[in-house]
DNA sequence: CATGAATGAGACTTCATTCAT
DNA sequence: CATGAATGAAGTCTCATTCAT
């Protein structure tokens, strides 16, 4: 307690540094990202970003890793196990919103994301997955509704859960095109009202909304 | 009709090269689009770009305005005065759907929207109106709908264009990503299903969203 | 015959980049070559090598290739098919003489080979058969001297091959490192003379010299 | 033999690491051989290289000085003072043979040579001296054959001392190359039979070499 | 003695751009 | 119109070296 324990202060500077790089590579992206941005923004030399990681392509797999498990682990804490799905879903938008506007966690993901479309196989893959397991997770929640009645049956959980995860990075992307104009906030909860609205509707014909 | 004229080769080597560039920038983006890649892709050489073109960001611009114009041009024409809003939200999903599946159009605009964000000042603002006119667009066939009766009349026509606007934008993301296991055209459906059951809803109590 | 062809000044810049090239690598190695010098020596900037050369290491494998290629199409147009294995084996030496005094032939594969030994696996590999190459063409000709019998035939072939072919490396590189003061022709041919008459002498006592 | 003092335990420090570093240029040379990658090699750090030695090349030059004058050293005790030129001739091949197959330091020697070639000033000029040394004192040898009567007189020993060394630097060059395919032992086994066989012949005729 | 961290020079490479032909 | 050749700036990366602790 007394002494500031070593092994933390060894990965500071690797912390604080990958944190600098995050904040570039979230804004800029990864090619408009420099090593040598990265370096001035931290206050350093290029020679020091390589001690600390071997490539420039270890220090964007680690930022992503980083706030992709980040944004997922909160997440995951903060729904639980799922009882109230309308709850849940508001949920998952809060920390979205949260993660967009109080940190670059989601503007990273994004950003990143669809810069690597068909850019880097690698890290394409790895947002694949990732939107892979955001869509099984809100999918999950849809289900539990429906099971317990609270949600309409006569939708695809999985095609829902698309929309879901599409609603709310499309706003992002407005948002952060135009923060001054786009409320964030308010068009996270009118998506949520919408969605809630029509999941929440006893379906009127069967047979429509299915495939 | 007798005789294509010799500008009218000369128009044709432009707007094939564009065209081309826009197959490029759509997939990769606007960095990782060498003007190399271009020219091979044209089965030309570099110096042949150059004649045509002043710089690769006059090609990235006569490529988004190309595409952004056509883009909305179509979905003008296609909705023209709108006189049903039910049918027209659901034809400018049509267009998208198919601007981003038979054509490059949605795509070059999602990707180097995403990528100019604060890499480009111009294209940024660029997009930020094009945004700004696509809301201005389906804000008005909403209040079309809120004022003929058939919309509920207590929501932000602006926001829920939002919405409809990122929703769209979201989906897209989604395909581009990974086009195998995401089917755009039920994506849109459902969400046009579900957007539209909520504004269509009566206002059942005041007091708008929770929360 | 009246217009000099196109195609040859299309190979010129890159024949003659490489060439200088050669010069470098031949008298610094490899490593010791930065692409800005021969780009110095060629009086270009260091883009024009990128220009016609993918790579330091197309450039290198392009230049190895070429002088081992020349060497040894020397070497068989001059010898072509045996009848003196004398007389062939002083001609070997005498090319060597030649490539190693008037061209950088042989200096670059002797500096070349060194160099590589473990730090190039895939040029390591080439000159190792290049080497595989040479002394079985000595084994020839010297199996053709024991067939005729003008050579003893109580003498391994091919380690009499390696003898020859590490006695003139070892000459050279004696030359190489202080021309003034070593007679790379003199050298040569007492090492011959010294080979030819061991190799002509008959077996004194049966069942020595073999393994 | 009671107390290892403070300083040997330095000494051992500074020792241990040449013998690394000496392994590590033996094989790669000295451009492709770090710092990083002898402090790797001997579980340090770059720093602690540091504290040793000045420079990487006072590392390099004292690696040389160490290998040469112990071989030298070795060579000189191992002959004495010449009495039989012949198992004098052929002893230094042995201890050129065991300082090429049981320890490095021949393969430091002939690599470092060559790569000094025009590299580097200083050591190139070293390495120039040993090998005047080297043919001196192989010239001597000779002589003193010649003086005995056991050697032909017609033969200049500087030359003659020149093929010697040379062709000992070339097979194990071609040793270093394939140690699997050459077998040096027998390589100069054969050339040692070949010299002392051209060396003791009398000489037939007058006019030496042909050509 | 040794380490972790950092520097700075210099290497390789890419790429938009220019230009004579 | 188009090409081949070249430039020059900028980017990624390596590595010898230094230094506080």
């Amino acid at each position: 307690m007394a002494a500031p324990t070593r092994p933390a202060r060894l990965e500071n500077g690797r912390r604080d540094l990958m944190d600098i790089a995050i904040d570039c590579f979230a804004r800029y992206g990864y090619q408009a990202t420099s090593i040598d941005r990265i370096a001035r923004a931290a206050g350093l030399t290029k020679g020091a970003i390589y001690y600390h990681f071997k490539d420039k392509e270890e220090l964007l797999f680690e930022a992503v890793k980083n706030r992709v498990s980040q944004f997922e682990r909160r997440v995951i804490s903060d729904i639980g196990t799922v009882q109230d799905a309308v709850a849940a879903l508001k949920r998952v938008a809060d920390v979205c919103l949260e993660h967009a506007t109080k940190s670059n966690h989601r503007r990273l993901i994004v950003t990143l994301m669809v810069e690597a479309l068909d850019t880097n196989a690698r890290l394409s893959a790895q947002f694949r997955e990732m939107m892979h397991r955001f869509r099984a997770f809100l999918r999950g929640i849809i289900e539990v509704g429906q099971r317990q009645g609270t949600f309409r049956a006569d939708v695809s959980a999985i095609t829902a859960a698309g929309v879901y995860a599409g609603a709310v990075m499309g706003a992002e992307i407005q948002y952060y095109q135009d923060p001054e104009h786009v409320d964030l906030s308010e068009h996270l909860r009118t998506f949520c009202e919408q969605y809630l609205t029509w999941l929440a509707a006893p379906a009127r014909r069967a047979g429509r909304a299915t495939r």
